[in-house]
DNA sequence: TGATCACATGCGCACTTTCTCATATGTTGT
DNA sequence: ACAACATATGAGAAAGTGCGCATGTGATCA
């Protein structure tokens, strides 16, 4: 990143679809599993069998949860033998969920913020 | 972000409660509503109602929202009279949502990747 | 004080997710 | 061709989500 202006990337509006887009890959990453099974592959490939036990899923959810991170190119699959190896689909994906997790670190868990009862700064009027 | 070498900081595996940390600040990210709303706050501050009507939503649907995006600290309210003024928590937000689109807008949306049926790299044996 | 405005919140319901069970499909060795 | 293996997939149950509706709460104005 450049340097950190006002508003810069992120500041343009959201139009219905692109939302829809978003939202899509958004939900792929956004269930425990799935992010286990990401990160597991941040390392190199794996088989189904494997991402399994590293994550602690049964292999038809694992399978069930690849096909989903498939379906929207977070992962990409390939052939050996009996079994399938994956692993995560570019290099985009490792940089999306280091940012994610960069995120994650530099929030505070405490405080559930209740909406402060009364709150106002004093009524600027108008 | 100081360089982006191949596996940094998304390298390391993801315990389950971390992951379930994760997930829960995604799932809140992975709606095209709350979508919206962030990236209309991205330019600044807004009233609820101008909020609801920037993203077509219900005052309902809009306060809901707000009160998920609140509980994990992503925006934050500040009263003025009978309104309340929404804002994103922090920096960190707005450089979340460019990380989320940039990797968006590097990703090719035609093929649905239907895994090949037959696509083994010659089994290697083993 | 009462009316009205701006927002929050509980309830309920339609819809979606996620996982398990059972079974189908593709692969290898005999 | 058959048995064993690795993975994929469909159906369905349990749990979670998104939002409308009705109503509650705090703030302003007459």
């Amino acid at each position: 990143m450049p340097h950190p202006s006002e508003h810069d990337e992120a500041a343009r509006a959201l139009d219905v679809d692109e939302a829809a887009e978003l939202a899509e890959t958004l939900k792929a990453l956004a269930s425990p599993s799935r992010l286990r099974v990401l990160y597991a592959l941040s390392s190199g490939e794996l088989s189904v069998e494997a991402l399994a036990e590293a994550c602690g899923l049964s292999q038809s959810a694992t399978s069930h949860n690849l096909r989903l991170l498939r379906s929207i190119k977070l992962v990409r699959a390939r052939r050996d033998g009996r079994r399938v190896f994956y692993a995560l689909y570019d290099h985009h994906v490792p940089e999306l969920l280091a940012a994610i997790r960069h995120h994650h670190e530099h929030l505070a868990p405490p405080a559930p913020t209740p909406l402060p009862a009364t709150l106002a700064g004093r009524p600027t009027r108008r």
